[in-house]
DNA sequence: ACGTAAGCGAGACGGTACGTCTTGTCTTTTG
DNA sequence: CAAAAGACAAGACGTACCGTCTCGCTTACGT
């Protein structure tokens, strides 16, 4: 899946230059589409009409609404969660959690839900997803996490990877395949029950 | 979302009666269909071609591509995964999430995964997967949860549904919104690591 | 083309004998579906809906939709224009010529319209339209024009069928092939014209 | 209904333009499959797959099946009975008339006996029919009628439009109304026929 | 009186064609 | 050379009827 967002390496790029009125008009009309009428509302054709944009310049720059759609998300998710940073490695691991939780019942939420659907027939979606999305942020926890270890707050039998696992996949496994709604509430229960496991054993906090 | 399979409630049916070997022929082809070429090589037309059967056949008994999937779901899951039991609940617990797991690899995890993606755009099918699959389970899953805290394995203070949700979080995330390969080492991986935070204080280790 | 509505020439039908009452509903039915909405609502699937009576009563009886709109089509023809007759020749045909084009405004065009087009298609409905409708009118037409002659109305040098064809062509050829409306006054014109070439010379009449 | 052959009358068509190859291809097959198998063979998809043309571009340019055949009758009957001409009016009705019959025998006449089936349901096809076919037909037929009235062939109280329906009706009566063959000789009696009535008293038999 | 043969309702079935929709490619003119 | 416009091939969609079929129930005649 080509990343598009690039400059132009040549030199001095010849004939009309890319339009980024268009670029824009595109990915709002996508925005749109997707926030009224799902998914499925934002056909190919249906973003060249409300973008007033031609198909064959949506073509040309994105193969697939598969990637159209996860150039939207990768934008939002940045914008509306991210990466964890801070002092407090357990405070910045529970704000990400609840950050992601919210993140998840927004646009982002629905941009994703939708793409997995995709992903599953398409392997350059689901590869693309990965790398855009899912490696970095588990990595930018892992780190995070190795903190916390550091600092005595989590077991260092545990594999940070794993334990981003255990964080965050009750929350991926109640929104995205489960569909149901995720509240701030079982995102804090799930965080304290998770952490109750990963804490050093005979050093009870609080 | 209609269950197809239950008998006429009424006394004595009208009318030719429904073929069952049609309904055979039909899940048949979903299911080959799906194997061979993934969800969207099943269409209604493919399946309508394949299995030797009219359309209008099958939109007689499912209304869409969905419900016809989510009936072989149901079907293969019920046969690959059956609820858990035994007298043993910690070792019901584990099998069945090993279980689970192995299910996702095969015929189940496709079939799944191309329905979340449906569920996305369509409520009917987000009500059905939750009224026959995931509820069901769930609830199973929680009873046999209750058995090991009466046991005295896991500690009083968790919500069964919610310890549900710790166990199989990870591994629906890893595979159903990661979409990566889910292993069996994976699998006992969690069930140690979770298995260890919701163990009581004071029972020590095994 | 079958004709339906002779008895039984065998002495003493076994079994349940037909339901008159459902073959008169049947008409009833084609009556009204082509009254409201043309040929095209009447199809066998909404007469036996709008009659109460299953499909295969109805194919039991009628190989076609065209031939149950046949039988409508001769009912309602012998009704609505009888043959000619009377004493007066002349009278006659020009009366049956202004009942003919009357009741081609009615349903019976309508009927005749449409399987005109059918018959175009199925040379059972063609054969079946020529021995129930226009032979036995032409005949009846001819009949009273060779009494014309006999009068000496007509010019003998004129084959009685041919000065038929010169008397209803100018008729069905506006009705029926160009399909506008015919007004008493356009049939009148038409008698008068083609009369004034049939009449004998030198006889001026009137 | 459109009528598809005219040019944009703007300067300069903007994209793609219409493939005539396409055009044609689309005709010949309606061309060969009603040849072949009558109206009813002619179905779009049949047309579709014979002249490899997608049934998209068939519908972007015909509402439907009667407007395409509609398009075929009006090339076909210009090209096989263009309207009369020549100094000799009597002579040029008679040419007129012997070539109608001929091309009523042909495919054209196929293709008129389809559209009036579908004229009777559609109120667009019937109007396009007048549009295209009888309407200018009669008129120019009139035309010539009203010559041979100035040449003192025919009496001048009579409507030319009127004289027109008394030459045509018998021919279109016999081959489009009882679906009958129409050979020369019938068309030749009738012409004698109906002169016999529309010369003038004084005017001796030739 | 009773069996048996047909008529009848209901409705499922294999088909065909419909007209629409979306995808991704292509071929033009305009900027 | 990009963009806008829009024609094109491909193919699935869900619907409408077609004509056939398999049921179980009803009606009347023949023993």
């Amino acid at each position: 899946m080509r990343s598009n967002s690039e400059p132009k390496s040549t030199s001095a790029a010849r004939g009309r230059p890319r339009s980024l009125e268009a670029r824009s008009a595109i990915l709002q009309a996508v925005h749109d589409l997707v926030s009224k009428g799902g998914y499925n509302a934002a056909s190919i054709e249906a973003v060249a009409a409300r973008s007033g944009v031609a198909k064959t310049t949506i073509y040309r720059w994105w193969p697939n609404r598969a990637s159209l759609v996860l150039e939207l998300l990768v934008e939002t998710a940045n914008a509306v969660a991210p990466p964890p940073a801070g002092s407090d490695p357990m405070r910045a691991l529970r704000t990400e959690l609840l950050l992601v939780a919210e993140a998840s019942e927004g646009l982002a939420g629905h941009l994703l839900s939708a793409l997995l659907g995709e992903a599953e027939c398409d392997p350059e979606v689901r590869d693309a997803l990965q790398q855009r999305i899912f490696t970095p942020r588990r990595h930018a926890t892992a780190k995070v996490i190795r903190q916390a270890q550091e600092a005595g707050e989590i077991r260092k039998d545990v594999a940070p990877l794993m334990a981003g696992e255990l964080l965050y996949g009750p929350l991926f496994y109640k929104k995205y395949v489960r569909q149901e709604h995720v509240t701030a509430a079982f995102v804090k229960e799930v965080f304290k029950q998770v952490m109750a496991g990963l804490r050093p054993a005979r050093a009870p906090r609080k």
